[in-house]
DNA sequence: ACAAACTTTCAATAATTACTGAAAGTTTAG
DNA sequence: CTAAACTTTCAGTAATTATTGAAAGTTTGT
């Protein structure tokens, strides 16, 4: 494998795991192109070698810089903008963690708690619903709980100590 | 809130979470549904509670059977089958983190090693290329890890102590 | 062996989601 | 102020994914 095979195959894998953390294809994609990157790409760049449209391009880029993972960068002299990424993959980690957290879990959380605070009326059924929910709720609560220790934490969160903490 | 508004917030609200941990809509309703039933329900009682087809509550079931999730009971004098999950939250999250991380990441990394593993050309490109794609690989394989380690946990993995631990 | 009761399959269709490209918008240089 | 160089927006379209429903398949009781 070549080094145009090899960054063809890192960008479409890439790409296709970008469901896993909650992005589509595209956005994955580009990210993935900074990634590897040694300089800063303009949007030209990143059209030509995912082969997608400005529109595109342009609309994802926004994503990213949303996301907080991808930078704007205005080189002196030049007209076109450029992009990087963030390239240490903890701090990546982190802020995608965050992210999905605040976007998805967040919410879900509200409804849970919502949900599982209804008036126990003594029937079967509701006295279920609530305590499946509740039980729900301090789950995705302190596993949010962990993803957020983790993201705001400065040293390394994955570490070999962790796992041997884990057994 | 009355039972039944609870009940439809939380299957709908459960449902569109499916994105969350990798399934469809239809499917994490189903499992909703079932999560807080005080009984095993029959296709017949899925169908007409989500309003949705028998061949679409069949094939899902079946996936839902596939993740190991949900049980078939057969209820001995019935014609009709009936389904029931898993009401632990907890081992409710060790199966679903255990399937996520053999579906999607195990395909990742092996793909990740493979990239990682070019021959050096010299020139930075490939260098770059073989940093970046080796720092992917080897958070993903500790975060893998640190998955199945908390899945084949027999107590307690998501609990106040790892919370301490992590400050 | 037959038929009733049920489940599965799958081609057609609907719903959702992503992508394009051209027009509108913005910024900068002169 | 104007034009060139660039970016953003968004209506239309394409691609993907989910859903239906009816036919085919299976199981069970008599």
């Amino acid at each position: 494998m070549n080094y145009n095979e090899a960054k063809l195959k890192f960008v479409s894998t890439w790409g296709s795991l970008g469901t896993l953390w909650g992005i589509n294809k595209a956005m994955a994609q580009i990210q993935a192109l900074l990634f590897i990157s040694t300089k800063p790409l303009s949007m030209e760049d990143i059209m030509e070698e995912l082969k997608i449209s400005r529109g595109n391009t342009s609309m994802n880029l926004r994503q990213l810089m949303d996301w907080g993972i991808v930078t704007k960068n205005i080189i002196p002299g030049e007209r076109k903008e450029y992009f990087t990424t963030e390239k240490d993959v903890q701090e990546l980690a982190r802020v995608i963690a965050k992210e999905r957290s605040r976007r998805e879990i967040q919410p879900v959380i509200k409804v849970l708690k919502e949900v599982s605070a209804i008036e126990d009326d003594g029937t079967a059924e509701t006295r279920e619903l609530i305590k499946q929910t509740k039980a729900l709720h301090d789950l995705t609560e302190t596993a949010d709980d962990m993803i957020h220790k983790m993201a705001t934490q400065k040293q390394n969160w994955i570490t070999k100590s962790v796992l041997k903490f884990m057994k």
